[in-house]
DNA sequence: ACCTGAACACCGTTCAAGT
DNA sequence: ACCTGAACACCGTTCAAGT
């Protein structure tokens, strides 16, 4: 939303340099050639100036960087996710499928985000409705945290394998495209060393399919509710009715 | 294993230089100073041979880190889970705290672990004896390698934000004194913008130990055997009986 | 406040040459 | 087969100077 899409090269008198356009020029370098190709000296000349200006903004290539990385993660649709009416699940399957879907859009910021903390603002806000989220669905504050640990690994976890599984830099081919690549390599895993993997190919190579993706999301969520409540880990669990806060956990509401 | 761990400076005449001690090397100035240490030139440094030497034994940058990778992957112990006596639970356990173990003893090489596409033989190995032992749990070939990725996303995902986390380059402190060092960090957390995540201090500050990455893949576990089977989720299940195969999936044994 | 020219100390990689 | 010297085309960052 804070990147307006059309980072082209400017033309016309420069007036005044911004954050945002040096993020966007990195951005777009990130997404064409990868890491290797968003140097300094390049997105100060996308950007029309010296190399030495960026350091006017930011202290060093590592923040330029680091702010990419929170920028894109403030992108994260909250409202998919914020909606208290929906059943608690649906909830947590729109984060986690928004996530991945804006990540894999930029498959050379994904390192970038991973290799830092994640401890900006964007981060933060991402990590209370997250809680906020499993305070609905009942889970207990230790639990909820845990839990919220365990989504953002796994969320991230696959992220990263996807891209590097990926391997060339620049955009993403279609799901599709990728899935069937995958096959033609564990195709050729040889039985008779490897027979397990071997017979389990095809399923291998649709680990990056949005089906896998949402399964294991499943297998996770499955694990955390037969833990930390009881309820029958199948049913539809709409969490608390709109504006009710469980005992006592989180802000009270007058 | 293969690395004769006191890796020095060479001294004396030179005879042959081998991948190993590029590899050593390699990982010695990973481990020193995080990915920018380890240069082409640095390692040609340390083995004692002019930069272009390194060309002699790997065609690029990338492929010596692509072969360290590889090997770290193959130093993962593979007794601790191979044994079909032991319930299969704790043989999952025990290759969860192995890999992790042997990655975080080296947070600077995490990055290219997962940067790249871990298809070489030793990553198939251990792909294929997990497949085997999930097999060995009674889940059917589709579930079983879903049940594998989800296992290697969380393993890897968890390693990832740990050494992430960290920040600094070099090794990683002990466990508790990152604990204590995210406490402070995350007791500065506003109560009154970010609530619940103040509230959860401790439990994220506790997100990088031991207890939490069990207890991340132990749900994991509950969610992949809840749907999987039937059995019980806390039962303790000892597998198959040694030898024995089951339903006509994986090898026949004679 | 913002930008530049010039320089410094590095990179990864290539090529022709040496043994 | 294995290694080197020298060079090429880059890096990130600093500093003094300009507006």
């Amino acid at each position: 939303m804070s990147a307006p899409a059309g980072s082209q090269r400017r033309r016309g008198p420069r007036r005044a340099l911004t954050e945002d356009e040096i993020l966007d020029a990195a951005l777009t370098l990130l997404d064409r050639g990868g890491p290797d190709a968003a140097s300094v000296r390049g997105i100060a000349a996308r950007v029309g100036v010296a190399p030495n200006a960026v350091y006017t903004y930011f202290p060093g290539k590592a923040a330029v960087f680091k702010a990419l990385a929170e920028r894109l993660l403030g992108e994260v649709d909250h409202d998919a996710f914020a909606d208290r009416e929906r059943p608690w699940r649906e909830r947590v399957e729109a984060l986690a499928l928004d996530v991945r879907d804006r990540l894999t859009a930029h498959p050379g910021a994904v390192g970038l985000m991973v290799g830092n903390r994640m401890d900006g603002p964007h981060a933060l806000a991402l990590n209370e409705r997250l809680l906020q989220l499993l305070a609905d669905a009942r889970l207990d504050p230790v639990d909820a945290a845990r839990a919220s640990r365990l989504f953002f690994v796994y969320v991230f976890g696959s992220i990263v394998l996807e891209v590097a599984g990926a391997q060339q830099t620049g955009r993403l081919a279609p799901e599709a495209e990728r899935v069937a690549t995958r096959l033609v390599a564990f195709s050729a895993t040889p039985a008779d060393r490897f027979p397990y993997s071997a017979a389990a190919a095809t399923t291998m190579a649709d680990y990056v399919s949005t089906e896998q993706y949402l399964w294991g999301l499943h297998r996770l969520l499955d694990g955390i509710i037969e833990r930390s409540t009881g309820v029958p880990i199948h049913a539809d669990d709409p969490g608390l009715p709109k504006g009710q806060n469980p005992d006592g956990y989180g802000p009270k509401r007058p």
